[in-house]
DNA sequence: TCTTGACTTGGAGTTAACTCCAAGTTGTAG
DNA sequence: CTACAACTTGGAGTTAACTCCAAGTCAAGA
């Protein structure tokens, strides 16, 4: 698979993805004997967990701590399962806050529609801002 | 309320609280006669609200736009309430792409943690990356 | 009143994560 | 064999969101 079809297949540039193969947050990919990148499966595989990850704001830098560990062998599991734990405890806390402030939005939505059909628009006695 | 205090309250920097402040991201807050910030509630309920829209990922710009919107008073509320519905909407598809990747962490991890009792490593055909 | 520490401003600097560029190479269609 | 688009690299530039700095002002305690 060629860094183009790639791009297409992921909605992502293909600058994005030679710099993630340049920083290391995925591991190198296959290439032709001409030396142009040739996605195999699992270098596929390794894109679509780093787009993954990243859509759920894990920093660059730690999926690049997770491939080098990865490429140490199996005497880094224990830290790798440690850095993923890390990582689920990071994303759980990131939605816990994404849940509140949807809730938020839903109470000031649901005031300010009521404010459209009546026009008039309420408010408590805590809450003067918009 | 001093900007000190607020800092403390709610965990950020005073640099933050004055660049929220200066680029809008806030209204004006109340000063003491020698100008020095005395946060009311209602500059508190501001403060609240942009780290509470901060820390769910909406882009500074769209709170400047909201608190501008707030300022030109009521003739603005449908274009407030049409900005509130695509915050939540954006809110919604990231924590939906949080969900996958705790789907995602959480089968590896799973993984791992029986590679560690066991001291082998399982995969199946299609996830040969770790 | 003096000192000391917290506050003020405008503007410059930093960081993470891309994004773009120039100059050169590869590969396919005619 | 020749175009010519798509690929390659190292390095520079951009963007969002802070973060820091210098020089000056304010205010509470001795």
């Amino acid at each position: 698979m060629t860094i183009k079809e790639v791009c297409e297949k992921y909605d992502i540039t293909a600058d994005t993805l030679r710099y993630y193969e340049r920083v290391g947050v995925i591991p190198e990919v296959t290439r032709t004997p001409g030396g142009i990148r040739d996605y195999q499966e699992t270098d596929i595989a390794w894109v679509e967990n780093a787009i993954c990850f990243r859509d759920a704001g894990m920093p660059v830098e730690m999926l690049i701590e997770y491939v080098k560990l990865f490429q140490e062998g199996d005497s880094t599991i224990d830290a790798r399962t440690n850095l993923l734990k890390e990582a689920r405890e990071s994303i759980l806390e990131a939605r816990k806050k994404y849940d509140i402030a949807l809730e938020k939005l839903d109470y000031k939505i649901g005031r300010y529609e009521i404010a459209q059909k009546t026009g008039v628009l309420t408010w408590t006695e805590d809450e003067k801002d918009g």
